[in-house]
Order: C-alpha cells, then structure tokens, then sequence
DNA sequence: ATAATTAACTATAACGTTATAGCTAACAAA
DNA sequence: TTTGTTAGCTATAACGTTATAGTTAATTAT
C-alpha cells in the first residue's frame, strides 16, 4: 500500500519550504527554474496529486453537484441523470446523487446532508409526498444559505431558483386533439393524483383540448390512480377501475401521463380482446422502454430527458461559475414531441 | 443569504474558545454544564451544522462511497445504484455515481477523480472497453492506494477485492435445459462479443447443455452481436443476423444474454408472423422492464440486481468499518432464478 | 500552611492546501 | 558607500474541525 504524497512530504525530501513545493507545482515564476523542475520531476515520479478535500476546504467550492431525485430505476429520471453526469462531468464537476423515493423525509435529510459542505449546488426533482405536503422549507433553508438549486419536471413556482420544466398541458393537449382528429370522441385520461403537478396540469391539456371541441368531459372516463410507488397494488387498483370503465363505457382511446399506465392499459385491452388501435387508440406521456418493446408499441409524448438533464446543469453551473446573476432566475420549457408509433 | 454558522463564530459570539464550543457541542464533561448548555442553545438556535469537508479533512474520511458503472439507463444498473444507494445511506454513506460509457478512458478518468480523496471507497462494474483491453492498472493503483474496491456483475479474477458475481453459466445451462426438456433442440444464442465475461459464460452454460443433452452446437445458432453502445446499428445487425439465421435454420427457441436482444428478436418474429411460444420460445437474461410488458411477456432470468448492490455495499462498508479484514477477499455468488412468463 | 487534586477552560497542532507577506543575499544604481 | 531592486525562497494564516496538552483558580488533603 503506497499512501498517496502530500506537498509536505514532497518538501520534506527536497529540503525546502511547503510554500516552494506548491509553487512549483503551480509553474510560478516566483521560484528557480531549476528547483520547479526538480520539484516538478520529483512529484510526477511520485506520482502526486492535490488532495481534492483540502481544495474544496480553501477553496469553500466542492466542485460537486447534488442530485436529489425520487427515484432512480426510472426511465426518465435515469435519463435526466445521465445527461446531468454527462454535462456535469465535462465542465468539471462530479454528482453526487440521493434518492427521496418519493419521501418528504428522506428529500430532506438528503438535502441537509448535502448542503453541508458536500456540494456547490443542487438539481432536484420534487417527491411525491413534499408536493402533497406542501412543505418546501428544507429547499427555501438550502437556497437561503446560498446554494443554488434548479428544479426539474416537478416544480414549484415560488422559489427563487432557476426551473426547467415540459409544456406539459400544451403537449397533453395536442395529444388529446391527435386523437380527436383521428375521430375518437370518448378518450380515457389515466392520470396520477391531483397534488402531482405534472398530472394535473396534463388532465388540464385534455380538459382544454375537450372543450376546445365541444366534447362534454365525462368524469367516469378519467381514472386517477391512487399512488402506492408502483407497487402490484398500485397496478392492480388500475385493472380494475380499468374493467369497470372498459364494462360500462364505450371507450375508443385512452391518453396515459406515463408509460407504466398505458403498458397496463395495455395488458388489460389486451385480456378482454380489444384490438388496439383499431378499437382503442393509446397515447402516452413517457417516451421510454416499454413503449417502444410493447406491441404494439406504444405511440407517446417524449419529454426529451436528455435535453433536461443537460439545461439543468447548465443552468446551474451557470449560477455556480457566476455566469448568470445569482438573483436572476429562470424558467426554461422544454417542447415535448410526440412519437407515432403503432397504438395510434 | 444566511451563511452556515462556524465553531469559530460562536465561539467568538459567546467569548470562549473554540475548543469549548466543539467540547460542549460534543456533551463533554470537561466543559461546565452551565456554558455547556448555553453553547448548546446558541448552536441550535443558529443551526450549526458540522462542516462535511473539514470533518472528512480532519478524519480522512469522506464517508462517501464511489459507483462507477458502465451506463445508467440501464435496467439492471439502476437497480444496483438504487441499491447501494439505499444500504449506504443506511449505513451514514454518501454515494458518488459515475458513468464510464462503457469507455475505457473514461473509466480511468473517473476513477482517478475519485481516489483523489473524494470518496472512501469504490464500487463498480468494469466497462466493457476495459475488458476488451484487458488494461486494468487504474484499478490496481486504487487498490494500492489502500482505498477498497468491490466489483460486480462484470468481474476479473486476479484483483485484490471483493467480487459480487452472479451464476451466469449455471443459470444458462439451467434455462438452456428447460427449454430442452420442452422439447426445443434447435436454440438460437444470442449473445455479445467475446470479451464480455457474462456474455462469454453465458455461453458456455449453453454449450455445456447441449453437450449434455447430446446436442451437437451448431456455430448458425450463435448471434454474437457487435457492440455499438445499444445504437440503433447494433440493433439492426441483430436484425439482420437474425433474420438470415431464422431463413436458413429451423429454430424453435431462442436464450438471450438480455433483454434487449431478447425484445429485438421477439419483433422480428413478429414481424415473420412466427408465434411465441408455440414455433418459437424465448428465455432472456436481465428481468426488466422489457419482459414484463412486452407481449408475449418474455421469461427470464432474474440477476437480483437488488441483492447484488446490497451485497456489495455491505461488503465495501465492511471493510471501511474495519468490521473485515482489509486482505480477506470474498466472491459472493448470486444465484439467478427463472422467471417463467409466457415466451416459454 | 503547603502540596495535591480537580474543575473549567484555553492554546496548539494537525488534516492538505494556497495566498499573502516577509526575509535574505546578490547585484545595480546613485 | 549607501540605498534600492530583484530573484528566490520561507513563514504564516486561513479554510473548519478535533484531540492533546496545557493553564488557571479553587478546593481538598495532609
């Protein structure tokens, strides 16, 4: 076991002060050719490299991003991830990442851990239960201490820090419309519950594109799914509200706010042999794995997670490398695109 | 912007040293239980919090452990990280992830990052360019630094660590031999290129169950696709390669070393309007999110990735507690199970 | 009354850096 | 000769902690 050289060992063999060693690994003129070269030499065969601990203690800069997201087997939050860790890690900074799982309590010991020294700044996806707790003290704590933090997906409006987010009712709106263009007037919205941003403002998008076509909504035809963190219970809550509408309505397409939704949508129409698209049409939000594996593949609104990991980063490093006013905040909207695929 | 209190400020809001207040903070009795309590209310009313960095300065210790893995959107990875990530916290550690992209290069880069005093310890899976070049000083030198490493899923043998490997070759001859006890003689590998450990004895379980089954392998009946980090090239090769093996062959059932090649193949036949499982059944590894929701749902063989970050976390944190001997290295095995789903 | 003990605190060094200021000898300018 | 300048190096403080070794003053023992 080789411990790794400290500049006071390297002065120590050389016979010279600390402050000479840092210097000339520093290339200053202040010291002797010579003496930099054979401290220079003398670190390389040895095979130094700065503590980056101490660095960060000077310096008060970890040169880390916190990521703090709900959950990580994810399609779009571990795509969000690595777009971050890409772009994070090419402008030199590394990511530490904690999961909430959803948890009010877990985002903010997560958070405290962080802000304790560990990281520069934050990129966070809100969980579950802080969004229907309402409680955003452990984020307004962080910023107040003068980390800057930039939310993703699920946001809030009234924080002072930077936000990225999907035009989300826009988009839902317009896949409701592809659907109504396609002559489907009777379109069942499987939607999450109300206190999760995304989902409420995606059931907006359907209401408006609805009235926009003089089409009554019918409150029988949309299932909010009681979340129990995608769990068989959570699952199997939506086969069955599923078969009721499915036995007393006459459905003709369904939008999903996720994947996971429409696959189960899927399995079900699939059970009771219904052809999909010809009987039912699907559309979903979530451009992941089971849409594209399922048959038929699932026709789906993409939140490009890859253009919001990295927007997130740069905004963020914007903040950190002093780029962007610390007081000046802003909001980006990524565009979502809709991806034809066969169930529709 | 409120800055984070330090030892020193209160200490000189309070007129005492800075050894009385971190004494009082810690409840020492060398400290008078008056000013003990005083420092203590005026801490806490201030919401002092230990600073992280100087703490990991002070002990040498980050109390962070490094992940390095080869791609994050990744079923199976994601689920390992989110694993680790949860024994770790559990246990008062910090996870740090970084993505080698498969990329050897990156690889060292992120590993020297890390052992730059960042992180105590590191857990990872070697990239696949890693592999090929068989280069794996970067590794070592972490080694010899003293910091502990513990490898999984993708393993070599003679590195002084720890090791989480599954049964990969057990488990392909197992499901290799259920599908022959179906009756299926004629079954197509699908499987990556040779420097892969997984994959490679992934194969030999297929061969060794054929041979003891009397089978002669057939070199048709082995796709081994060219990596191209999961591209849309690398699955058109699949595509190609599996189209002209199913016109030339008779094969009546096809073992995937993943998911994906599995869900590629399986719409290739579909789109031959070959049914599954009745001509042709399926069996892949990695149980994801692919299996589950495609149709038919693939079988497969579950790798426990949860099992498997667990038991590598346990096994890092063991050595940086001291709880093991820092030259007692263990290879945990996990063994993998068969899901049975409809492909078979 | 003197020494020993103890309670309650403080000073210092150290973890590994870097930036600032300070020092010394050699040489140049006046 | 005296002062000034410069090259080349060193000392010190600081980042925020904690552990070790002091330092007092008061109390107790002898």
């Amino acid at each position: 076991m080789i411990k790794r050289i400290t500049l006071k060992e390297i002065a120590n063999e050389l016979n010279v002060s600390i402050s000479t060693v840092s210097k000339s690994l520093k290339d200053s003129h202040e010291i002797g050719i010579e003496t930099r070269e054979k401290i220079k030499a003398f670190a390389k065969a040895h095979n130094y490299r700065p503590n980056n601990i101490a660095l960060s203690l000077k310096n008060r800069k970890t040169k880390t991003i916190g990521v703090i997201i709900p959950e990580i087997v994810h399609h779009f939050f571990s795509i969000v991830i690595n777009s971050i860790e890409k772009f994070s890690t090419e402008n030199g900074y590394n990511v530490i990442i904690a999961v909430s799982n959803e948890s009010f309590e877990k985002e903010v010991l997560n958070m405290e851990t962080l802000a304790n020294g560990q990281i520069d700044g934050i990129i966070m996806s809100i969980a579950k239960e802080t969004l229907r707790k309402q409680d955003f003290h452990h984020i307004k704590e962080t910023i107040d201490l003068g980390i800057p933090v930039v939310l993703f997906d699920r946001v809030i409006s009234d924080l002072k820090c930077d936000k990225v987010i999907v035009n989300d009712k826009q988009a839902a709106k317009e896949a409701t419309q592809t659907l109504i263009d396609d002559n489907r007037k009777k379109i069942l919205l499987i939607t999450s519950e109300d206190y999760v941003s995304v989902g409420n403002l995606r059931t907006e998008g359907y209401l408006e594109a609805l009235k926009d076509n003089g089409i009554i909504p019918n409150s029988d035809l949309i299932i909010k799914v009681k979340d129990n963190r995608g769990s068989q219970l959570e699952m199997s809550y939506l086969e069955n509200e599923l078969e009721k509408v499915l036995k007393s309505n006459k459905v003709d397409a369904i939008l999903g706010v996720n994947e996971i939704y429409a696959g189960e949508a899927l399995k079900v129409l699939k059970k009771n042999n219904i052809s999909v698209p010809k009987e039912i049409s699907i559309i979903s939000f979530t451009d992941g794995v089971i849409s594209r594996y399922s048959s038929p593949s699932l026709s789906t609104i993409s939140q490009h997670g890859e253009i919001m990991g990295e927007r997130s980063a740069k905004l963020l490093i914007n903040k950190l490398t002093g780029r962007t006013d610390s007081n000046d905040f802003k909001t980006e909207i990524i565009n979502c695109s809709l991806i034809k695929r066969e169930s529709s």
